[in-house]
DNA sequence: TTCTTCTTTCAGCTTTTTTTCAGGAAGATT
DNA sequence: AATCTTCCTGAAAAAAAGCTGAAAGAAGAA
């Protein structure tokens, strides 16, 4: 595999990257986390290895903003410190494992076979596509006709149900039962709000509304 | 969704249910085996996420007193064991699915994802055909010769009551029970001026009129 | 903390559905 | 035929359902 290694300690660095060498792997080795971004854009590499601290960007920042820009690879962090925190963060910031420092060769190797398989197949993208719309479920994105647009929590969820049941009437109660859960005291006229709020994000209007309204029942898409 | 987490270890159950709150889902989250149960048996969730080892009792005794019980909501093993008897026994004690720690939370989620989406059940339509006609319920048309009418909810009641005593007189007296409900103080004329309205919008002009009426008693429709 | 973004509610408005009203037409009864 | 009852008809009033913009409330990030 190809990888590109983040460390800023230089004895480890090498340390690291030969032990990967030797396991037949491609290492290219950088110091800093903005330069680990810029390698990272430039060239393909299977895997980014990134330490959480690092002089410049640290790790957790170098990930988060290979992510914004719709970097897919996996990431594997290193890190010294052990707070639930920290992971939280480091996988918020688009992680996709972490290794604690000091860490076994072996697990390394382990976890780096992990997600390389990952790489080769799935991560299955589960896109749908209704008309001219693109749901993208692993992003929570619209795709319309080249433009992606974000969707919120509560607006992804919603759009979700409709489409599962694409051509079928969605009856509000259910809507609000799926979205909101069951017996949830959500007003009403929430539902109302966030079909409003969806077909202003997602409606272009020059066409028809992607989302129908059935008069004293509920919604439909499609069909 | 809601989930119900069974995790003794506090710092994995920890990160475990910020990572599914984070992803929109309802968590609660207990530490031993019969509280697993005990709640299970309380409250309604949508998936149980459930570890091998805690103590009290195991996931796997758990799970499988559970569905003893007819329990019947999926339940996702989460076990640090990767025997292949440990996934047996723990698909023969009820268990959905198993993870084996340690998981990538992107696997989880979509494992998670998968099983939920059992629960919902896709909605169906249900549809009666009566000559050329056909009634669907859920979205309360009428489909005559391949164009599809439309009708309001009060239509598509009164229509339906006529349908299913096809060939027979219906009583005014009937109708006004079973569409505006029993001791329901409609004036007597509402149901004239929605007969009149039915006939409007599904008898072809061309053709006689689908709803007879029967004088001094009420409607039939067919025969 | 403060700021921002997401979620929820509110109040007024528009559209559609439901109901009523007033008059007229058609059978039935005498 | 005259009368009575029953049903039909068009229009209008009343009620319900949904739409909308703004604002309050909550949750998360800086």
């Amino acid at each position: 595999m190809k990888i590109l290694l983040a460390e800023d300690d230089v004895k480890l660095g090498r340390l690291i990257k030969h032990m990967l060498e030797t396991e037949q792997h491609h290492v290219e080795w950088v110091v800093r986390g903005d330069e680990a971004v810029e390698r990272a854009t430039d060239a393909v590499f299977d895997i980014i290895l990134m330490d959480w601290m690092m002089p410049g960007l640290s790790g957790l920042d170098a990930c988060r903003q290979l992510r914004e820009q719709g970097y897919q690879k996996p990431v594997l962090m290193l890190t010294a410190k052990d707070a639930v925190d920290d992971k939280v963060r480091g996988l918020d910031g688009g992680a996709d494992d972490y290794l604690i420092k000091p860490f076994e060769f072996s697990e390394l190797f382990a976890r780096l076979r992990a997600l390389g398989r990952r790489g080769e197949a799935p991560l299955q993208e589960e896109i749908v596509t209704v008309g001219i719309w693109q749901l993208n479920r692993t992003r929570r994105t619209v795709v319309r006709r080249n433009s992606e647009i974000q969707l919120s929590a509560r607006e992804y969820q919603l759009l979700d149900v409709l489409i599962q049941n694409r051509g079928l009437v969605v009856p509000r109660e259910v809507l609000l039962d799926r979205v909101w859960g069951l017996g949830s005291e959500v007003s009403d006229n929430n539902l109302d709000a966030y079909i409003r709020l969806l077909r202003k994000k997602i409606d272009d209007p020059e066409t028809e509304t992607l989302i129908q309204t059935v008069r004293g029942i509920g919604y439909r898409v499609g069909a």
